[in-house]
This record gives structure tokens, C-alpha cells and sequence, in this order.
RNA sequence: GGCGCUAUCGUCUAACGGUUAGGACGGAGCCCUCUCAAGGCUUAAAUACGGGUUCGAUUCCCGUUAGCGCUACCA
């Protein structure tokens, strides 16, 4: 049963419930909000309060998104003509069969001009359905992550719902580390789904399905052992394609040896005796076709009776109506086997789009056995990367929006995806042994932390700095934020960018270092002796400081710079550090003159070496 | 081995028969500047190869090469 409650408001938005299936209906009965999705709402607005009208049609095919369809026969509903914007209409459907109907909805209103016809506009819902289906063998890794993206964009855009499907039929291989991994992944991507299942948790469906293809003959049972060497099978000039005599074997004997508790695998029957090609067409890929004779007999049941991948996921992509399957490329040839199930169970196979796939530099297949931690989500946002600059950085990879842009926001991703924008060949993640991170993620993430509010940025760097073993109070962290805010990549940069902020003692550094730009440790100590002297008296203040520092310069006869550098190397540590005057404002007075002067100590005890030292 | 897929600067990509092959990251240089950043400007850098089709191919077709994927009682 499908609920389709319309309220009409003047931006003529729709609000559907489709608790359309048990489960969902057992477990989440879902609001979807969606907008409308052809054409130009145009009667949004100015209308409000006016009169109008609302039909409801089935439409046959999906092609919705795409802006073509042809409306059914059938009428769904039809309101009485004088309806007042902003009524609300409830009413019931009938239970929605396939994933490629979609409901239209029909509006007239009187025109504008007011006088004589009507106006009408679509909209319409099209029930777009997809799933991201992790297996917990191991952590999240990018470019699941970038599946679960491209999905959730797709759901997003098209008012439809995402849902997340644990693929754990494997119980030899799950772990509940890597179920966790998973989640904490997929949180900090921030995101969501609408509806969750877990395989494991619907055995009884897969064997359903297993024995409504083996009723109609379409599966067999293969009674040959286990075989422990794979090589076995393809080495041989041709494909491996089924275990000798299993496939003849009479029912009654097969019957036989099930009953004498004989183990064995349910295969497919692929048909052999009339070759055919198994066609689909892939919206990222084009039509694909493979023949027959080159796909063999696979596995539906394991000889524990639990079922393999293709079972358990063309079983549960077809009742959970899954309409769209957005998964990596390399799926695309099991496809064929997917095609074949569907067709034996009579149910419609969804649309595919097949994802090119993330490879390392070497050009293979992100993996983490291969690749390690570098190709985690979670070695991202430790490593300070912000989640929003993540999903930017890793939908440009394989996809893109076809005009220059490079920095897009969630809303942005959601407006402009879309399937045709995807390309057709392997991207490869740019990560070396030194640094494990692609540089344009990196200078993505920048330009999102340059881009944040430095009150949230505090807050998301207090942390990081904790990690790098500072105590950091909110107040101090906020007041630094903006002098690194440009100066770090990711958040956990602000270790090694803020650490004298946070310090007590500063870390060691050479003499050498107080030298200012065509001059001597000479002249780093006037300079520093200067500052002793005038600081005492100086407002802490970015034009304080300026001021009185650069008439010191000039009263010393030396440039600025020659001034500037040796009290930032004193205050800092090092030479190379945010602006000087703002750094000694958050500093504090005491501070600073007490590391000014310590650097006057660290120069008398370089002394002797003083007049050794040559003019750079 | 069999089958499938792919091929534009180092990397991510744009150009859906006609462009000086565009943008971004990264590199180099210059400017700005109290250092570092940030920002601005400039610059080097690509259509894998060979055949067709066409007045014209990055673009369409075929072949070669290379890479990737699948070829499990993994997903």
C-alpha cells in the first residue's frame, strides 16, 4: 500500500510516504521530501490561494530524470477542479510493483492573465531507490566512500532514498571491527541514509529466491568437493565454465545425494545449448553484451546452504525495489550473472551505472592489503582533513560537473550530479610513500579551512592540538585560529604551525637563526636588546607594536625587516611564522620579553664564536 | 589463457567532427610583502601507436600496444 499524501503549498512541493514495502513499513515508515522535478514550477507563488486542479498518473518508465516520459493509461486520482491551493489531499494507491513506475502529477491552475484556459505543469516522483552495500572484510576505504557519495548525490537530487545494505553474507570474512570501521566512516562523512539492513538478516529471502530459480530448473547442484587449487579451472585455453556431469545429473539423483547429506553448491544453469548474448545497458558505459558460451555456471548457495554475493544482492536489490545500482567497475562483468538471475526470477533488473575505478599511482585497484591505511577514510579525518572537503575532493575523481569548478559545496555536488557527468576510465588517487595524501585534496581541504568561520575553526583545531600535546584553552585557541588559519592544510598542521602559541619553553634553535637578512649576530642583538628596552612600554597592539618597533628600526639606522626578524625567530623559534605583531599581541607582553630575552643569553653564550661569524 | 572495459599535460579533468586542445592541483618564474603563507600575473607540460571514414578528426570505425577488471562455495 502507498500513501501519497500531497500538500500543496504555494512552491508546489510534494510530500510522499511510501511505507510501499513490509519491512520498511515494520521498521521506518519514511517521510520523503521531494521537490518537483520537471519543468518549472510556475505556478508556484503568484498562485497562492488560487484555484486548481490535480490528476495523478502512473508513468511506465523511468526515464524521469532524464525529462522524457509517457504517461500511463491509467489514472491515478483526480481532485474536484476548485481546489484551493494549499488544501491537502490524502489518499491511498495501489501497492507499487515495479521500481520504474513513477507517479506524476499533473496541476492546472487558471492563467495568469486570468481570463480565458488554464495553465498545467508536471511534477513528478519518480520512486528512485538506491543502496550502498559495504561487505565488513576490512575499513571503509575511498573509493567506497566515493560509492556511498555518488549514491547519496543521486538519491539527493532525484528525491529518492538511499539506503545502506550491509553485505555480510560471508561469515568467515566479517568482522566486527570492520562493521565499525564502516559506521565511523560513513558518519564522519556526515551524510546519512534513509533505510538500513543488514543481509544476514534476510536468509530466509535468498533462500526463497534460490529455490524459485532451482523450481524452474534454472539451478543445479554441484556435488564436486571444494576445490583447494583455483588455478585449476583456467588453465586451460578456454574459460572454466562447470564442473564435469554435474549439470546432466538426473533429479532423482541429485535428489539422492542431497537427501544422503552429500554437500554441494547450487549452481546456475546457464543455458547452453542456444548461445545467446545477456545484454544491459549501462548508463555510464553504454550497452554491454556478453555471450553465454563466456559466462559460467556461478554459485547461488554455498555448500552451508548460506548464498553467495550474486544471490544474496540481486535478491535484495529486487525486493527492497532497488532502482538505480551505482557501484565500482568492477561489478560490471558480474552483471551479466546479475541480468541472468533477475531474468529467472521474473523480476525487471534495475538501471546500472558502473563507477570507474580509484587506483593507486601504479595503477591498480585501491586495496587495502596492497595500498594500507593510506586508502582509509579514516586516515583522513585523522590527519585533519574536513569531511565536506573530502567529498569534494573525491567526487572530482571520475566525475565532473563539465565546467571549471573545483571548490563545491554539498548543495552544489547535489544540484550538479549527475550520471552522464561520469567518466569511463580509472582515476588515479596521487599518493606517494612521503605523503600519503593527493595534493589537490590537500589544497582542497585548505581552501575549506580558509574558508571556515574562525570560531568553528577553533573549535575543530582544539583537538589537533591536544593530539600534538598542548594544552590549548578555547579562548587562546581562538584567538591564534586566524594567524594559522591560512598557514595550515590540514587541521592537524596546527601542531607543527601553532606549537610556540601553546609552548613554555621553546624548542632549540641555533644562534644562528637571530640573523637578520644582510647583517650579523651583531646586529641581532642590538636589535633584540632594543626591544627589551622599548617593549616595557609599548601598547600589545597590532599598531602598537608596529609603530614603535619601526621608529626602532629607524633609530638604529637599519630596515624594517632587519628589525622584524630576529625578535620573530626570539618570540617564535624559528624564522619562518604568522605576522609578527598579531603573534606578539596573543603572546603577551611577558612572554615575549622573556624570550627576547633568552635570545640575548642564547648570543652571549655564542660569544665567542661572535666575531668569527661571517656576513651572510 | 578466456571474456569484458579503458586510453587528452606528472595527476584530476574540459572540449559530445572545425578551439592557438581549456581549467585545476603540483612544478618553475615574477609581483606583493616584516618572514612564512595567502593573493595576483606569467610559464613549461597532453590527444598511446597504425590504418580507415570525412573537405576536416582528440572526437566516428578497425587493428596494434598498454593498463585495469572479472574469471571463488570473496564481495
Amino acid at each position: 500500500m502507498v500513501l501519497l499524501a500531497l500538500c500543496l503549498y504555494g512552491s508546489l512541493y510534494v510530500l510522499v510516504q511510501f511505507p510501499a514495502h513490509p519491512e520498511v513499513r515494520a521498521n521506518r515508515p519514511k517521510l520523503v521530501f521531494a521537490k518537483p522535478l520537471l519543468g518549472q514550477s510556475h505556478l508556484a507563488g503568484s498562485h497562492q490561494g488560487k484555484l486548481i486542479r490535480l490528476e495523478v498518473f502512473f508513468v511506465e518508465r523511468h526515464e524521469l530524470c532524464d525529462g522524457q516520459f509517457t504517461i500511463a493509461d491509467q489514472q491515478l486520482f483526480a481532485s474536484p477542479y476548485p481546489m484551493e491551493i494549499g488544501a491537502e489531499l490524502v489518499f491511498e494507491l495501489g501497492y507499487i510493483h515495479s521500481p520504474h513506475m513513477a507517479i506524476i502529477a499533473r496541476f492546472e491552475a487558471p492563467r495568469r492573465s486570468g481570463t480565458a484556459g488554464r495553465s498545467s505543469c508536471y511534477t513528478g516522483l519518480f520512486m528512485l531507490r538506491v543502496r550502498f552495500a559495504p561487505s565488513p572484510t576490512g575499513f571503509l576505504h575511498i573509493g567506497s566512500a566515493r560509492t556511498f557519495i555518488f549514491n547519496w548525490l543521486y538519491a539527493r537530487r532525484h528525491g529518492g532514498t538511499m539506503i545502506l545494505r550491509i553485505d555480510d553474507t560471508d561469515i568467515e570474512r566479517n568482522t566486527q571491527a570492520s562493521l565499525d570501521s564502516i559506521f565511523e566512516g560513513l558518519n564522519w562523512l556526515g551524510l546519512g541514509w534513509d533505510e538500513q539492513y543488514r543481509q544476514s538478516e534476510r536468509l530466509e529471502l535468498h533462500r526463497k529466491m534460490a529455490a524459485a530459480i532451482s523450481q524452474k530448473g534454472l539451478a543445479y547442484r554441484d556435488f564436486t568437493p571444494a576445490q583447494g587449487d583455483e588455478g585449476e579451472k583456467s588453465r586451460s585455453g578456454t574459460a572454466w565454465l562447470c564442473n564435469p556431469g554435474m549439470r546432466e545429473l538426473s533429479r532423482e539423483e541429485s535428489d539422492r545425494r542431497a537427501a544422503a547429506g552429500e554437500l554441494f553448491v547450487l549452481r546456475y544453469r546457464v543455458p547452453r545449448d542456444a548461445v545467446r548474448d545477456i545484454r544491459f545497458s549501462d548508463a555510464v558505459y553504454g550497452e554491454q553484451s556478453k555471450s553465454t558460451a563466456d559466462i559460467e555456471d556461478f554459485a547461488l548457495l554455498r555448500s552451508d546452504g548460506t548464498p553467495t554475493y550474486h544471490l544474496a544482492s540481486c535478491a535484495d536489490d529486487a525486493d527492497l525495489r532497488i532502482s538505480h545500482i551505482i557501484r565500482g567497475q568492477d561489478h560490471l562483468t558480474n552483471t551479466f550473472k546479475h541480468v541472468l538471475i533477475f531474468e529467472a526470477t521474473g523480476a525487471e533488473p534495475p538501471r546500472f551505472a558502473h563507477l570507474p575505478l580509484l587506483v593507486a599511482p601504479d595503477g591498480t585497484k585501491l586495496s587495502k592489503r596492497r595500498h594500507g591505511p593510506v586508502v582509509s577514510v579514516t586516515t583522513y579525518r585523522d590527519a585533519g582533513f574536513l569531511s565536506q572537503a573530502f567529498a569534494n575532493f573525491i567526487c572530482l575523481l571520475g566525475w565532473s560537473p563539465k565546467d571549471d569548478r573545483e571548490k563545491m559545496s554539498r548543495q552544489d555536488l547535489i544540484d550538479a550530479f549527475s550520471l552522464e557527468g561520469i567518466n569511463k576510465s580509472n582515476a588515479v588517487v596521487n599518493f606517494t610513500e612521503n605523503d600519503p595524501f593527493d595534493p589537490k585534496a590537500v589544497w582542497l581541504n585548505s581552501q575549506y579551512i580558509y574558508a571556515m568561520p574562525a570560531e568553528e575553526l577553533a573549535e575543530r583545531l582544539l583537538p589537533f592540538v591536544c593530539m600534538a600535546g598542548f594544552r590549548a584553552e578555547p579562548g587562546k585557541m581562538l584567538a591564534v585560529t586566524p594567524l594559522i588559519q591560512e598557514r595550515i592544510k590540514l587541521l592537524r598542521d596546527v601542531g607543527q604551525a601553532a606549537d610556540f602559541f601553546f609552548l613554555d619553553e621553546l624548542p632549540p634553535y641555533d644562534a644562528g637563526e637571530l640573523i637578520p637578512q644582510k647583517g650579523d649576530l651583531a646586529m641581532a642583538l642590538r636589535v633584540l636588546e632594543r626591544a627589551r628596552e622599548v617593549l616595557p612600554g609599548t601598547e600589545f597592539s597590532h599598531q602598537g607594536l608596529e609603530e614603535n618597533l619601526r621608529a626602532s628600526a629607524s633609530s638604529l639606522g637599519i630596515k624594517a625587516g632587519q628589525m622584524f626578524q630576529p625578535i620573530r625567530v626570539a618570540v617564535c623559534g624559528r624564522k619562518n611564522a604568522p605576522p609578527l605583531f598579531e603573534t606578539m599581541a596573543v603572546l603577551g607582553r611577558d612572554t615575549c620579553l622573556k624570550r627576547i630575552e633568552q635570545a640575548i643569553q642564547k648570543i652571549h653564550e655564542n660569544e665567542p664564536r661572535m666575531n668569527a661569524s661571517t656576513r651572510e
